[in-house]
DNA sequence: ACCCAGGGTAACT
DNA sequence: AGTTACCATGGG
């Protein structure tokens, strides 16, 4: 499958650097490419707009990618505040990518008091330990596979604390305790409340994992660059033009933030 | 040597 | 309910 579309509100560098997904890289061509769910992609931006190539259906990438929403209507919302607008606008290529549950799950408690660089070495050595060769790379692994992994199997990762949470989003997702078709059609308090009982989630990696897997946008994840932007700019809370919405406007504002060296105060 | 990184937990007030 | 040390590892 090979899909072109425009590059109004599409941005490939932002969104796969934004900082919610870790398995996107650019290749010497300015290309870039992944394995998502199992399969490559290749995402390269051309004179004529973005060419997605695949084996994966068009329906899987127009989801993915999240191609039908239409982010300009958000962006036009968010710009009733002005940090906003400015984010908006220093960000403006941003979408918010459908990603894998279990794949997002394990990323994001990876990532916990971690940075980015090494939170993708780390996935990067899961993927290639225990992941299915696919053409291209390794899948990421499922639960499935990873079915009574211990910590100890996990040392090679270098997650350190990290690989008995690891352990237990296994677990918990094996035995049916964590269920993402439950989640999926959850509302977002008792869905993040179900995430929370593998040991190491709490409400950020909660939210990033409703966020950026089951796309439920009203997610906030305050990391400590979010946290440092709402004591800031927002000390009595989100602004009104973001309700329904907040995660999207938490990923400009975060990406906004991240390149904006002084912006906010450490 | 020290600090921090897309935090969470356990053990305190 | 709100604070704090600690958690492994790697890079600056």
């Amino acid at each position: 499958m090979k899909i072109k579309v425009k590059n109004t509100d599409f941005d490939l560098r932002q969104t796969f650097q934004c900082g919610q997904c870790f398995r996107w890289r650019e290749r010497e061509d300015g290309a870039f490419r992944a394995i998502a769910a199992g399969k490559l992609i290749t995402a390269k931006e051309t004179d004529g707009g973005i060419v997605i190539e695949s084996a994966h259906t068009r329906r899987f990438l127009e989801s993915y990618f999240d191609l039908t929403t239409d982010y300009g209507e958000f962006k036009s919302r968010f710009s009733a505040d002005p940090v906003l607008k400015t984010a908006c606008e220093r960000s403006a290529g941003i979408r918010i990518l459908r990603q894998e549950p279990f794949e997002t799950l394990i990323s994001f408690i990876i990532s916990q008091n971690n940075n980015i660089p090494r939170i993708s070495g780390i996935i990067d050595r899961l993927c290639e330990s225990f992941g299915e060769p696919v053409e291209g790379g390794f899948a990421f692994p499922t639960a499935k596979r990873l079915r009574g992994i211990t910590p100890d199997d996990l040392a090679p990762l270098r997650a350190g604390f990290r690989a008995r949470y690891i352990a237990d989003a296994v677990s918990r997702v094996n035995s049916g305790e964590v269920d993402f078709a439950e989640i999926d059609v959850l509302p977002l308090e008792p869905a993040r409340e179900r995430l929370k009982q593998i040991v190491g989630v709490g409400d950020k990696v909660a939210d990033c994992v409703l966020l950026f897997a089951f796309h439920k946008l009203d997610a906030f994840p305050k990391d400590v660059w979010v946290k440092r932007i709402m004591a800031e700019f927002y000390p009595k809370g989100l602004p009104e033009c973001v309700k329904g919405a907040e995660g999207v406007a938490q990923q400009y504002l975060f990406d906004y933030v991240r390149n904006n060296d002084g912006l906010v105060k450490a």
